[in-house]
DNA sequence: CGCCCTCTTGAAATTGTTCAATAGAGGTGG
DNA sequence: CCACCTCTATTGAACAATTTCAAGAGGGCG
């Protein structure tokens, strides 16, 4: 079994890292074009391979915690990770969720600055940060290439903060579901029924609400027909045009 | 006149530009150990001061606006700078205030993914961004640094959307006054009374807070004797334990 | 089939906002 | 140099959105 077969992975353990023998096992990689595998040619993606190990992590495993020494950088290839940050007193804010072709764990600083953990069962392409930074010297592409996802992780950042410190509940859930739409599609996803693989409190952790306040903006929204709630974590976009209206130009 | 004199700044005209003849004023310029151009050697310097443009701007004067072709990036050199997205009805959320030595204009795409404008009289050293990619080409260096300050500002990123998604208005107020502090002390300036350049609109549009709330929070960490207001913007961190205490460990 | 966890729903409480008025500070011109 | 004017900051009271506390319904997994 390759670890590039997408979204079949049930009953993973936890936090498993393989070594892997086959050559350029990136040449099957479906998310190659969305990552920082992107402008390497086959003779550079076998040297990038040469450094990767893959993981599989079980719906609630941990991937890493904050403050924990930044050794390693990862590809999500599967699944759905959740990025967030702690106060003492454990009220939480999820910074992010990444989905396959996301790139995680950049870090300037010698720790990571948040936590992340599987939402759903994961796949992952694991690069110790060392020996990327290595190949970085001689492969000038991929230090662009992260530049680039850096610039692009900043402009969501900013989009984020808009609507933390600015949005209502109901343009925060109208702007989250349409994110995720938008986000799917640019993956190659199904976009209308939307798949909102996260629970209630993760979505709320994420808006700076509580899992009150979002399953009762859920509901408001089905109830005025603009949504609907279908098994499955589906949610179907009925009214999009009202939700863009609502979401306020996101 | 050297447009590398900072703080005397006054009675500026808006967004004058003047073209620059010395050979590597970069060599006099104070915040050169904390920018893009730390890493550069003089000769690398001569060749980045080429490319350069002094901006001078009076305070309220507009450096870009969200949407505008992203044609230049800058450094701050001296003043405060605020970065700042509008939702449609006017909402806006300051996603960021620059100081002395802070990078601005990172931009992916090719148009600005937010609005500057200047909070103080400022002056920065503004470089195209084709000329300045061509130059990246040949000088990794720049690039490099390029990505280790994206990557901190994603972590300030984060660090701000645990604030505005998870914090209350006491908890935001002492956070921001803390790190205009740290940032302060950064730079080299008086990090104790603390200069807060900003309106208290500008500081609630940061915080996700009315002005209403910005001033009445003050004004209760006053009398409970925390801070005291003093005349021309300067706070002074009376009990700064106790603020990093209500911070909750930023 | 039943248990457990998540989600939903309701009512009360609270934080922060909105609306409104006053006080203060900085800048201008006489 | 002082008075005035305007913009910003402060303060108060009523209001509203969201949270908190509490209970019940639903769904998935063993």
């Amino acid at each position: 079994m390759t670890v590039f077969n997408f979204d079949r992975a049930s009953k993973l353990a936890p936090a498993v890292a393989r070594d892997r023998a086959e050559t350029s096992p990136c040449s099957a990689c479906s998310v190659r074009g969305m990552t920082i595998c992107a402008p390497l040619d086959a003779q550079e993606l076998t040297q990038i391979s040469a450094l990767m190990t893959s993981v599989e992590l079980a719906a609630g495993s941990p991937l890493f915690d904050e403050g924990e020494k930044a050794g390693n950088v990862y590809n999500v290839t599967s699944g759905t990770i959740k990025v967030y940050k702690l106060l003492p007193d454990g009220r939480r804010q999820v910074t992010g969720f990444l989905f396959a072709g996301d790139f995680l764990g950049l870090a300037k600083q010698e720790t990571y600055a948040f936590s992340a953990e599987a939402v759903t069962p994961c796949l992952l392409c694991r690069f110790p940060r060392n020996k990327l930074e290595d190949l970085m010297q001689r492969l000038p592409k991929i230090e662009q290439r992260l530049l680039g996802i850096a610039s692009n992780e900043l402009a969501s950042a900013q989009e984020q903060m808009l609507l933390l410190g600015r949005k209502t509940a109901r343009e925060k859930i109208a702007s989250f579901l349409l994110m995720l739409a938008k986000r799917a599609k640019q993956r190659g996803q199904a976009e209308d029924p939307v798949t909102v693989p996260m629970s209630r409190t993760d979505i709320g952790d994420y808006l700076g609400l509580t899992t009150e306040t979002v399953s009762r903006t859920f509901t408001q929204l089905k109830q005025e027909g603009i949504i609907q709630l279908l098994p499955n974590h589906l949610v179907k976009l009925v009214k999009r045009d009202d939700l863009e209206e609502i979401a306020g130009g996101f």
